[in-house]
DNA sequence: CGCGATTTCACCCGTTCGGGCGATAGAGGC
DNA sequence: GCCTCTATCGCCCGAACGGGTGAAATCGCG
C-alpha cells in the first residue's frame, strides 16, 4: 500500500533524472561543437553532475539492501548457549505473541513455552519480555 | 572509540579516491590527446566512473547522519492524538518498565498508569506491550 | 549402552497486565 | 457558565506472566 506509492515515486524520479541526463548530454555536445568552453570544463561539469547523481542513487538505494541484509549473530547465540527452541520462543516474543499463541504456533503445550521462556530469560539475564527483546536486539540476536 | 577508527578509515579512503580521480583525469587527457577513442566514449567512461564514485560516497556518508538524526514523528503522534502522558508511558513501556515502575518514575499512581496504558493501546490499536512497541517503531514514534 | 543436554509437560503461587466502569479536578474553548 | 479534554485515581475481574519444583521422554555423543 504505502510501499507502492514509494515505488512509483522512485520510478518516476529515476525517469526524470535519466531524461535530464540525456538533455544535459545533448547540451554538452552542442556547447562542445560551438567551442565556447574548454574540454576540461565540460569534463568537470560532467563529473560533478554524475557524482551528485551517484550520491543520490546511493542514498536512495541503500535502505532496502541494508534492511534486507541481516543475519543472526551466531557467536552471541553460541556464547549464551541458546537452544533451538529458546530461539523459537524468542522469535515469538519478539513478534508480540502470548505464551499461548507461541504454544499453538509451535504445536506444544503452553506450560512448555513457559519453561522455555523462563530459561531464555535466565540466559539473557532479564525478567520481562520487553527487556528480553531489548537485550536480544543489543546482541544482534534479532533484527 | 570505534567511531574514531571508522573516521580515520573514511578519510584515508577519500584521499585514495581523490588521488585515483586525478590519475584518471590525467589518463583521460592523455588518451584524448592520442585520439584513440571518440569523445563520446570518454564522456561515457567519465560518467560511469563518477556515478560509481557518487554511489560509493552516498553509501559511505549516509549511515552516520541517518543514525544520529532521529526525531519523533510528530505528524504520526498528532494523527493518533497521543497526549503528553501517553507518550511518557509509551517511553516507559519501551524501556521495559512495569506499570508500577513507570508510576514511580512519573510520580503518579499505578492505577493512573494503567488508565493511560489502556488509552494508549486503544489509540495504537494493540492489546499488548510488545505490540505497542512494534507499532510505535513502525510509526517512527520511537527510535 | 549410558550419560548429559534438550525437550516436553505438569502443578502451585504470587505478580503483572489488560478490560471495563466510574469518578473527581483542572485547563481551555465557546 | 457550560462543555470537552486531560490527567488523576479507584475498584473489580479475568487473563497473562514469572518463579519455582519436579519429572518424564528424546536425542546426540562417547
Amino acid at each position: 500500500m504505502a510501499s507502492l506509492d514509494v515505488m512509483k515515486r522512485t520510478v518516476i524520479a529515476y525517469a526524470i533524472a535519466l531524461a535530464a541526463i540525456a538533455v544535459l548530454l545533448q547540451w554538452l555536445d552542442f556547447r562542445y561543437a560551438a567551442r565556447d568552453f574548454s574540454l576540461e570544463l565540460y569534463l568537470a561539469v560532467l563529473a560533478l553532475v554524475f557524482v551528485v547523481l551517484g550520491i543520490w542513487l546511493g542514498v536512495r538505494l541503500t535502505p532496502a539492501p541494508r534492511a534486507a541484509a541481516f543475519e543472526a549473530n551466531e557467536k552471541a547465540i553460541a556464547a549464551l548457549g541458546l537452544t533451538r527452541r529458546e530461539r523459537d520462543v524468542l522469535a515469538g516474543i519478539t513478534r508480540g505473541r502470548s505464551n499461548k499463541e507461541i504454544a499453538r504456533d509451535l504445536g506444544i503445550s503452553p506450560n512448555t513455552v513457559k519453561s522455555q521462556v523462563a530459561s531464555l530469560f535466565a540466559k539473557l539475564g532479564v525478567g520481562r519480555r520487553v527487556q528480553a527483546i531489548e537485550k536480544a536486539r543489543a546482541l544482534s540476536l534479532i533484527p
